[in-house]
DNA sequence: TTGTAAGCGTTATCAA
DNA sequence: TTGATAACGCTTACAA
């Protein structure tokens, strides 16, 4: 598939030496207009792209961001690297994504997938303090890191606010008229769900409301909220107002409660979390938070690189509010 | 953040000669214990990562593939993806995704951006023919180009069976019982939507039954299936049997359905296309399609990484099966 | 088994 | 305004 076509031979089919074929390409230096028009001529009919690699060899930097993340079909992971893109677009940086999967998961050999290609910074975007296992690396890296979306002791950390999420929600559902609240939480070793949960029981508190002490673990998913909710219903049927962890545990919730024979939302309102697509059309629109992980991707990614221009690496936390939705689910 | 460590650090290090650093850590040429126990405790000891810009620089590979995408928060995409990985992890070679959004939608930027990079091959993941506006380039390219989900001419392309899948559904409804099918399509502009269309009234055409003439185009969203079903209902009332473009329209033609006072399925059958998550846990749960999207990434790598090796680019055409997933919406 | 030196494609420095 | 040359960090003949 051709020879690969390098600076020597443009240099050759505009009778110019290579220096002067770098500088009429990236300008910095100045190039006789007449040269300039054959170099480029040159360039064009040869097809000649500049050798990133070589390019790089001379100069420390070598222009790119990376980015590890388990799994890029999870919603946060996208949307999150849609931000990064968003800022890195327009920018001196371009982005070089990782993920668990190309590497069996070895987060190590991620690691030093990226270190090789001498990447200035990394964004770190997971649920989970996987971070732990490569511990030792990380700590003494001589590469900055920003953790997105997980609050990592010992690195930058750009997180959203479960926890004033669950206070508003809380909030939210009181001012809908609830009086005798609850919750239903997700995997119980999730930041985000123990955030959640600390958030809406410390407003409920303030608001003088008692809420059940048992807090309904289980799946981010459907049927966990569909069996949570009639458990939940047993167990205290004054209940009147739902606090579920995501909106796909909020929906199966909906559907027990209906399943229950209760109205949603004049018996018992409901607040999910997320704002998942379906939310906005479910057959009760579910009352949702929207997380700010585009903006949270934006934020990593101009901080990473303030730390990269900058050099100073100070171990600062970010937090991004999450933006409440109100929907039928909780209101007449 | 400390001086990049090259190999002339280790080899001084473990004082010997940069080739044996080399030959130490990647074993093209015998190197005896002690002498690989001395270097290797060098590079632990400096954190030594070799540059992969200048490993690459004599050899003619990159070991890199490029993968080029619009918008990696949608679903196709990002499952394709994934797939791509999965084909990619434990081989030679590396991936490099790049989107539109990094570069403001500029294809040709992107494209020669990753051509920088010394791509060995490109996959090209899109659902609307926005190649044509580089065509030139690729037409020509001396990089091999695999289009992922979007049939293109003149590329070698892995697409889904929509065209069969279209088929499948007219079968199963009217196995399920239908005979007066009609079908609510999606973007008129999209080839998904024509393929669906076109093998649904074929078997419909084959079983002997009518079908309406009015095609229903809009938005792959809920609202367009809730007022599409209104009004299909309205034209053709003996409509027992609807094929929605996609599991959006779905979800929102059964709602629509249930608000006129029909029933699903006993008197309307209901079919979407795409597996979303929520069709599974629908109020009344979705028959769908589930596109072959990883396996189509996974395809994609298989036959760029042949085509790399051998260096014969047949324009060949690969087509995956859709599988149906039978729910509640289309059997009674 | 190991070392020396050339070369990959580009850019920076120096000289013209 | 331009050209020659060294240098980037690594791999690989070739030599020892």
């Amino acid at each position: 598939m051709g020879e690969p076509v390098t600076i020597m031979d443009v240099a050759k089919a505009a009778g110019v030496s290579p220096a002067t074929v770098t500088h009429a390409l990236n300008g910095k230096r100045p190039v006789s207009e007449m040269t300039r028009k054959r170099v480029l001529a040159a360039v064009e009919s040869l097809g000649y792209v500049p050798s990133w690699n070589a390019s790089r060899m001379k100069s420390r930097s070598s222009g790119i961001i990376g980015c590890l993340a388990a799994d890029i079909t999870e919603t946060f992971v996208n949307q999150i690297v849609r931000g990064i893109e968003q800022g890195l677009s327009g920018g001196q940086h371009s982005l070089f994504f990782v993920s668990g999967i190309e590497f069996g998961n070895d987060l190590k050999k991620a690691y030093h997938f990226l270190k090789s290609h001498k990447v200035e910074g990394i964004l770190f975007c997971h649920h989970l303090p996987i971070w732990k296992e490569f511990n030792l690396d990380t700590q003494n890296s001589d590469i900055p890191i920003v953790s997105v979306n997980m609050d990592t002791p010992g690195m930058i950390s750009v997180i959203p606010d479960n926890t004033t999420g669950g206070y508003q929600a809380a909030e939210h559902l009181y001012g809908c008229g609830m009086r005798h609240p609850a919750m239903i939480c997700g995997p119980e070793d999730r930041l985000s769900v123990q955030d959640r949960l600390q958030g809406f029981s410390s407003r409920v508190t303030e608001l003088q409301m008692q809420m059940p002490t048992l807090r309904y673990y289980g799946n981010y998913d459907y049927d966990h909220g569909f069996e949570a909710a009639i458990e939940l219903m047993r167990d205290y049927p004054e209940t009147d107002g739902i606090f579920c962890a995501n909106d796909y545990i909020a929906a199966g919730c909906i559907a027990g409660l209906q399943n229950l024979g209760y109205e949603v939302p004049s018996q018992v309102r409901v607040v999910g979390f997320d704002n998942r697509d379906f939310s906005s059309f479910w057959n009760i629109p579910i009352t949702t938070f929207e997380l700010p992980l585009q903006e949270m991707g934006i934020l990593g990614v101009s901080i990473l690189k303030q730390v990269i221009s900058t050099g100073s690496y100070a171990k600062t936390k970010h937090v991004l509010q999450s933006k409440l939705i109100p929907r039928q689910s909780s209101r007449g």
